[in-house]
DNA sequence: CCAACTCTTTGCGCAAGATCAAGTACGGTC
DNA sequence: GACCGTACTTGATCTTGCGCAAAGAGTTGG
């Protein structure tokens, strides 16, 4: 595989505190692959074979019920880690992770990790910070799953959408990838439906705009407020 | 403080890997602290000055909305890791820590954690398993709540608690420590009465016991149906 | 340009659970 | 043993958001 450009990796989380000629020896180990929008970069269940940094493009993780149904568990942007699977003490993939756009990651064996962490003790520092970042997340959620009421979870997770992914416009935070309603739903715990019915309100209202696949908010500062159930 | 007797404390997850000599040495450092049931081993957004073993007792950890509703982030049972919120790179504690019965816990500071783990590496990667394992369990969570209606979600809250801190008794497996119905309603996201009313449905069914603070699962096989979905 | 698809909107009925309102039973204390 | 506070139960009512149906609107491709 071609030899990956550092200043692309350079200042990512996972380095920090890797000296560049630690980190020159990491990326020698990895490929850059391609992923096709809609292709999966890897399955629920399937053997954790690798772990990834995502360069370009962003990506959908989800689970799935017995009965079909998908749970977002999250979306990744560029820069981020993911996959760590045998970082956390795991021989398969917890969730399936799938292109919406065309994406391109850095990817090394799963097989390297013990002998990378071993090399690079800072290696596990850092995955400890974002998968408890990711705990704290997951926890949050849990906390509005309990909490709250369907309106105030959708504008949770527009806005967070908005913090990871979001591009500022002259008209507001455009979510720089296509999702649709039904994404969001999953995201959330609600039905499309709902998703549909609130997103409409919101919209004839002007707090957001986008019509398929297309998202923007346009007064972040009025959907906080819904958020956390201030009024107006 | 007292010395720990290391007997108590081999075997644990956090020390794999560790020489025994290793082990004491980190021993040295720990304080072993009791809480007195009811009182809190530390609060939510309160300076993260310590992280801990559980020694001896039961801890519930828990979150508080702005309106003063309590979520159960989990039940600490003896053996586990609590309070890293340092190793995950915040300064304060995300949740509160509360003994449910009287309980011990070894004590180190935070600020010695740096030190442990560049001394200890394995301490970073056993963390990061532990850690990375909670995040499971919050995605199941987030799953559960976002597919599942509250009867299951209240199987698998209880199957849950028997898996980790049920005792085995002739009559079904009995939940070793007091645990209210208010406490399930915030591991389920659901309210006290609707709790109360599938508890007693399954009372009359033979499918668990147990009355004032005390809980008991007659039928663990039952439950996992129900739990599952699965016809009877 | 039309067909086929996917995403989205909207209306209507219904059910799972929340909320409210009494109560009852259990444990601990003086 | 009487009292008190906390946990638990149970019933009646109300609301949120789901399920379903049907149709509208972009998108892609022949």
């Amino acid at each position: 595989m071609a030899s990956v450009d550092r200043s692309l990796v350079e200042g990512l989380p996972l380095f920090a505190g890797l000296t560049p000629e630690q980190v020159d020896r990491m990326l020698q180990e990895a490929q850059s692959i391609r992923y096709a929008k809609g292709t999966n970069v890897f399955q629920h269940d399937e053997e954790a074979h690798s772990f990834f940094i995502l360069l370009h493009g962003h990506l959908r993780v989800f689970k799935l019920t017995p009965d079909g149904q998908q749970v977002v568990v999250r979306f990744v942007a560029p820069g981020e880690v993911f996959g760590v699977a045998m970082a956390i003490g795991r021989t398969t993939y917890p969730a399936t992770a799938q292109a919406v756009v065309d994406s391109i990651a850095l990817v090394w064996p799963s097989a390297a990790w013990p002998r990378l962490v071993a090399t690079h003790p800072g290696l596990a520092v850092n995955t400890l910070q974002t998968v408890g970042s990711r705990l704290q997340d997951a926890h949050t959620r849990v906390v509005e799953m309990s909490t709250e009421q369907v309106e105030r979870r959708i504008a949770h997770a527009l806005l967070r959408l908005a913090k990871q992914s979001g591009r500022k416009v002259e008209a507001g935070v455009q979510i720089d990838f296509p999702i649709t309603r039904q994404d969001v739903a999953e995201m959330t715990g609600a039905t499309l439906f709902t998703v549909s019915r609130v997103l409409s309100a919101w919209e004839s209202q002007g707090l957001v705009a986008g019509g398929r696949q297309r998202m923007m908010i346009r007064e972040p500062h009025k959907l906080f407020l819904l958020a956390e159930g201030l009024p107006d």
